[in-house]
DNA sequence: CGCAGGTTTGACGTCTCTCAAGCCCAGTGG
DNA sequence: CCACTGGGCTTGAGAGACGTCAAACCTGCG
């Protein structure tokens, strides 16, 4: 399978089976055309007629590709843009005063990285998972701007948006270690339903350790959920996908509140 | 201390120490004024230049006194509006699949309500624990207007106020339900402080039932915690208030993280 | 082959949930 | 004024789940 990014102005396209830094196609791009893009129907974009999406190139930059364990972001810095993910998936986190990590989020393209202000500065801090891309939201573009798709298409956007993290404040509500794991895996798949992506292969490029941390328990309980899961046939799990075989379980699991 | 709220065109003040219904004065109010808010600092007024803030009562409508009890929306409804708290508490919950409710947050001025979405439609619904008032802000409007001032206050709010959410998860990520209860008084009180309030006294109109509902844990938890932490000295807490008498200890026991 | 990192499994202690009883307070009616 | 009543809250005892610590296990890599 090619892989294709964008560098430097040019759309590269690579064979992923090679490992090699010589190219198979090189071409020339001038800016980000909305209008091919896979993420489009997830995006902003989403929520402009289709035959204005020429409006946003104006407003996003594309960025280069994204290698693993580079950081979008950081805590602290100064917050003047919102990432969109195009491809790929981010983990963000923040530290408390003590040091303690705490995984907040695993963006998928669509999601938003950096919409979380505290006095002008990024709470959360991104770093890629694999290789990634984002386009770039400018906030002082997006206030002059005065272009009301666009406008009305952010806002919508980052209210759709505020659902994953309320999704995953409810998972964490429920005291069963194994309703957490299950309720992340529902939302995981309907995530990748809405990209157009298979419902029941969950690509895990994250470590145990993060998830665990995600979700709010231990490396070792997560671990025992998986094997459990695993055993009774309604995952498969490796170490990089969890394959759901029986989804109805698994959604029934995640309703099972002990609360 | 007289009470003051918007009815009908009218600004009416009551007396609070009274229990009547005759208003100590009753003022013609032809539409919002920002500038005499006691919440202008902590809503989106506080991102519009002092001088301009006679823009924003084009664009917002303030409501009439929110009775305790009642329903400002529901989950389902069409999402065409966002209320921005005035005055007064409010919590939000949503329904699960198995008709568990969920009390996903407590809503102070400044902070908005119905701005999750799905499908064009409120995920959460949002009651008034006490005499409430808001703030409307109508999407379509936000959208046509092409008020910059306006827009950017409103996304540079909305990121802010993501904050509190994400607070909220990482304080549930915390498997300690004293640390978890720690932290949502910090959390609170740090509200509070913004608001330019006592930082100490936390009023509760919320029962105990929703308050452990919120943190994730059994009302028996949540009253054990209380318990201890009021044999400790740490908080007094009674049936409409906590008084946090140690806040250094209570700090220490948020970051108390188990995981 | 050996190493290191991440992951799984096991044993044990602790914390929280569950179920149950008792308490406190406000409102009601005698 | 006082007993009654109901809801919300507190406290108690037991069981189950999760965290902790430790050891063993995989797997990719040199």
């Amino acid at each position: 399978m090619p892989l294709e990014y964008r560098q430097r102005g040019y759309v590269v396209v690579m064979d992923a089976n090679v490992k090699s830094d010589v190219p198979l196609v090189l071409v020339e791009s001038t800016e980000t055309h909305c209008s091919q893009c896979q993420t489009r129907n997830a995006c902003i974009a989403a929520k402009v007629p289709e035959d204005r999406l020429d409006i946003l190139p104006r407003f996003l930059r594309s960025n280069d590709r994204i290698e693993a364990g580079t950081y979008l972001c950081r805590a602290g810095d100064l917050a003047d843009r919102q990432y969109h993910v195009r491809s790929g998936m981010f983990k963000s986190s923040v530290l408390n005063a003590q040091g303690d990590e705490f995984i907040t989020a695993f963006h998928l393209p669509g999601d938003i990285i950096g919409g979380i202000h505290q006095d002008g500065a990024y709470v959360e801090s991104a770093i890629a998972l694999e290789t990634s891309s984002v386009c770039e939201l400018k906030l002082d573009v997006l206030g002059q701007a005065a272009e009301p798709l666009l406008v009305s298409a952010v806002i919508l956007h980052m209210c759709e948006k505020a659902r994953d993290a309320l999704d995953h404040r409810i998972a964490l509500s429920q005291s069963s270690a194994q309703a957490r794991f299950a309720a992340f895996c529902i939302h995981y798949a309907q995530k990748l339903t809405r990209l157009g992506r298979c419902a029941v292969f969950l690509p895990t490029p994250m470590s145990r350790t993060d998830l665990a941390n995600c979700l709010g328990m231990t490396l070792e309980s997560l671990s025992r959920v998986i094997s459990k899961l695993n055993a009774a046939g309604v995952i498969q799990a490796s170490r990089d996908h969890i394959d759901i075989t029986e989804p109805d379980t698994l959604r029934a699991f995640a309703l099972h509140t002990t609360l």
